[in-house]
DNA sequence: CGCGCGTTTGAACGGGCTCAAACCTTGTGG
DNA sequence: CCACAAGGTTTGAGCCCGTTCAAACGCGCG
């Protein structure tokens, strides 16, 4: 069905590697970040008057698999992605899980953490990352005047919870290549606020994660990007998508 | 099947109207609740040292069926629920909605609005409600020293989160009568920490709002509740719930 | 190289949806 | 007081879609 070979040679330079080669990261090697970054990355207009502008916060690198947060860990800080993808999952007593997001640049993890002090979920790093911290001590110093810090966590929570909202109703389309087709318009519109091809990304997580996602088995998933495939809406070439036509994804999804 | 009559009468004292006769409420009419209050019901405790203690957040009544917040509402403040129950859902693009909780007395609402400024969910009463308001200009005021009132509401709202999780969690068992226990386990717990019976409670809710809530359909529910009453583990009358052996209904949902 | 994992595809089963009908309750108006 | 309408609930029949089980292939890593 699909021609391997050649699919990798043309797409090769798109190939991004699942492990940093620790060889091409020299450039930005500071440990720590500024408020102006943070707020850059969590795209934070604020109308307040910028005080506290030499505050730094500490960054935290992930290699590929470690975990960022885990459940039942105490609550220490809320934490920004600043590079790489991550998944944040709740797993059931039973063993049955379920993957609530897919953490990119610019999202916010922890804001789960605040009540009982301590995390409600797994975070786990699907590539290598890099994390900002704002310490929970920052956060909640009612002695310095870091009341701004407090208000723009609260902000950017909101803004995530709606946007899991959103992802969850997502989820409740009946079919599940809706799901799919929904699923893939939403990497794709995430790629492009971050500056990358709408058109055409490789996807950081694996099948079965999706379904974890969507709530579906990974052979579903398998068999809904064969068929968006079948349609001529995309082309797949295991994790590197490519979006032919916008229009017919929209439409897919009824 | 149900001896309807029967069962009418023998519960007769325990259903509540489910429109309030206007005539029993004249002992609490106050339009006002105090920071306490608040407190208590969100069950903040506060290791911080007690000021704005004069503080006093106006209420606001409704009648079953209007709606508390609407999708897209200029974000005005946070509600925090005092009696009452409402449904809280998102209405898709397509006609699709899902409910996303049942919030009841000591619940928070509101707090998906302050990322864009704007309420992203509906929020309608099915029972006559009363709510306490905290104003948007009070919970982000950095002149005066009300910080403790963002900290709550924080708070707060990262426990609305994390329970929605759970909810969110529990939906994700694949087949549709463990859902439909695992959510009859989940009322039962409310009312009990609310001082009701964990046994025997009314379900304020629609057979349609459980299914929107739990993603399955009117018939599938109704289903699912005969299914266990056959097994007998609860018995139905309508909305009036009684659980024989909470054992088997955990056991139940695999 | 061989093993494990991710991915794809097929075949068959089963559970939930759709469509349909009946019953009960509640509210409205004659 | 009764008739009627509207909505909530229950139950049945048939079908479709997603799951389960199974097998095969490619890739990366030891």
């Amino acid at each position: 069905m699909l021609d391997f070979q050649t699919q990798a040679q043309a797409t090769a330079a798109l190939w991004q590697p699942r492990t940093s080669r620790r060889t091409s990261t020299p450039k930005s090697d500071e440990r720590y970040s500024t408020l102006q970054e943070l707020k850059t990355l969590l795209q934070y207009e604020d109308h307040q008057h910028n005080d506290n502008q030499g505050d730094l916060f500490r960054r935290r690198r992930l290699k590929e698999g470690q975990s960022a947060l885990m459940m039942g860990q105490p609550f220490d800080g809320l934490y920004v992605v600043r590079l790489g993808t991550l998944k944040s999952l709740i797993t059931n007593a039973d063993g049955g899980m379920h993957v609530l997001s897919f953490p990119m640049k610019g999202n916010l993890l922890g804001f789960d953490g605040i009540y009982k002090n301590s995390y409600m979920s797994d975070v786990v790093a699907l590539t290598d990352c890099d994390l900002i911290r704002i310490p929970a001590s920052e956060l909640f110093s009612s002695q310095r005047n870091n009341n701004h810090l407090e208000h723009m966590a609260y902000w950017a929570s909101s803004r995530e919870i709606t946007q899991e909202q959103m992802a969850y109703s997502l989820t409740r389309s009946v079919r599940s290549e809706a799901r799919v087709a929904r699923f893939l318009q939403s990497m794709s519109q995430r790629f492009a606020s971050l500056g990358y091809s709408p058109n055409r990304f490789i996807l950081p997580m694996t099948r079965r994660d999706i379904g974890h996602h969507l709530s579906v088995t990974v052979e579903t998933v398998s068999r809904a990007f064969s068929a968006l495939v079948q349609l001529g809406i995309i082309t797949v070439y295991f994790r590197e998508i490519n979006i032919l036509s916008h229009d017919a994804l929209c439409s897919f999804d009824k």
